[in-house]
DNA sequence: GTCTATAATGAGATAGAC
DNA sequence: GTCTATCTCATTATAGAC
């Protein structure tokens, strides 16, 4: 067998991610990180330079599938609200794949600020918002979405809607991501109204 | 003049408020808020047991305000797209009156849900729930919702949208609360769609 | 009601043996 | 790659003078 290096890396990243998710990054010690792996804290400084590094990474890997997952939604020509729904699909299948790292970001991308080696959650932030404007922006013109509300508003709205449930929705056989990628999309698009023909 | 006993005490909390919203309570210290009234940190502790004495005052208040608001609502026998709308009114006036404890809800409630005494947001987040699903439940009921998504998915994409406007919604005369309100309301009811007869 | 001074603790991080 | 041991510093909180 090869032995396989980096392994007790991921380890120490996996009890990381879910203790910064459960009480925050600040709130965290590096003991608790240590005891949750089960070595003692000075021999995590073997694998990371410090606390903020291992955020780093978390949150980097996090970006990096972001940013491509919504690069390929942008390359595809279709209608507004298929790409729309693309949007939320990608955006779910992130919180899927990295759901602490999500809910890191969501709580506590203000305290991460502060440090300067996060200014590029700063840029991020902006092509999130860039890919999701495009597409509605695409949709008003093209006469398929109303256009008496602000894009930036709804972007904002329905950011906020699908990136938070990451805090409460756990896809089940019952219940995967694409039905709840379906209702967001259909709540965002169709409304709450009830159009059944009677 | 009279004394104002609780001047000073009023701002210590407005401090703290700033800087819990800003970079959560954590990793606010004691110190920086004492820096940012203009005392040392000593003297706080003629004013507050400790921290999480203020973080309680700030939170308290809030969520008094916020279910008062919430009941006046619930009281009221209309339709649903109407009480849902003043539901959607009453959060954002409770943010507009209390930005800070808002954002500190948000952000840090599961830091502040490790400690007992805080054990009673639980509940309060329980209230809110059932203030939202009854209005939307009879919405169905009566035939103006739609019944095919369910009323607790409805419910929570719908209050983050709503509550975390608090990060990026600035109130100004060119765009009071009202007018986000009407934009939320809008959206979740009618839907992106574009309905407008040409 | 605020200050000075400091106690008590726990934090992030390091050095060197194993 | 982990442990032992420890450094250094910042943290919350207190005691008592003013």
């Amino acid at each position: 067998m090869a032995r396989e290096p980096g392994v007790r890396r991921e380890a120490i990243l996996d009890s990381a991610a879910t203790l910064f998710a459960s009480k925050g990054v600040a709130a965290t010690t590096v003991r608790q990180i240590a005891d949750d792996v089960g070595i003692l804290s000075g021999s995590l400084y073997h694998h990371f330079d410090s606390k903020e590094s291992m955020v780093d990474e978390i949150v980097s890997s996090f970006l990096k599938d972001l940013q491509h997952r919504y690069a390929q939604v942008l390359a595809q020509e279709t209608d507004a609200r298929r790409r729309l729904h693309d949007l939320v699909v990608a955006s779910l299948k992130v919180v899927e794949e990295h759901p602490h790292a999500t809910e890191i970001y969501q709580n506590d991308v203000n305290y991460l600020l502060q440090f300067d080696r996060f200014g590029y959650l700063r840029n991020a932030g902006r092509q999130v918002q860039n890919a999701w404007l495009t597409v509605i922006e695409a949709g008003i013109a093209e006469g398929t979405f109303r256009a008496d509300v602000d894009p930036k508003i709804l972007y904002r709205l329905m950011r906020d809607a699908v990136w938070l449930s990451v805090r409460w929705f756990k896809p089940s056989a019952d219940h995967p991501i694409s039905s709840l990628a379906e209702d967001c999309t259909s709540l965002f698009v169709d409304g709450l109204t009830n159009r059944a023909k009677n």
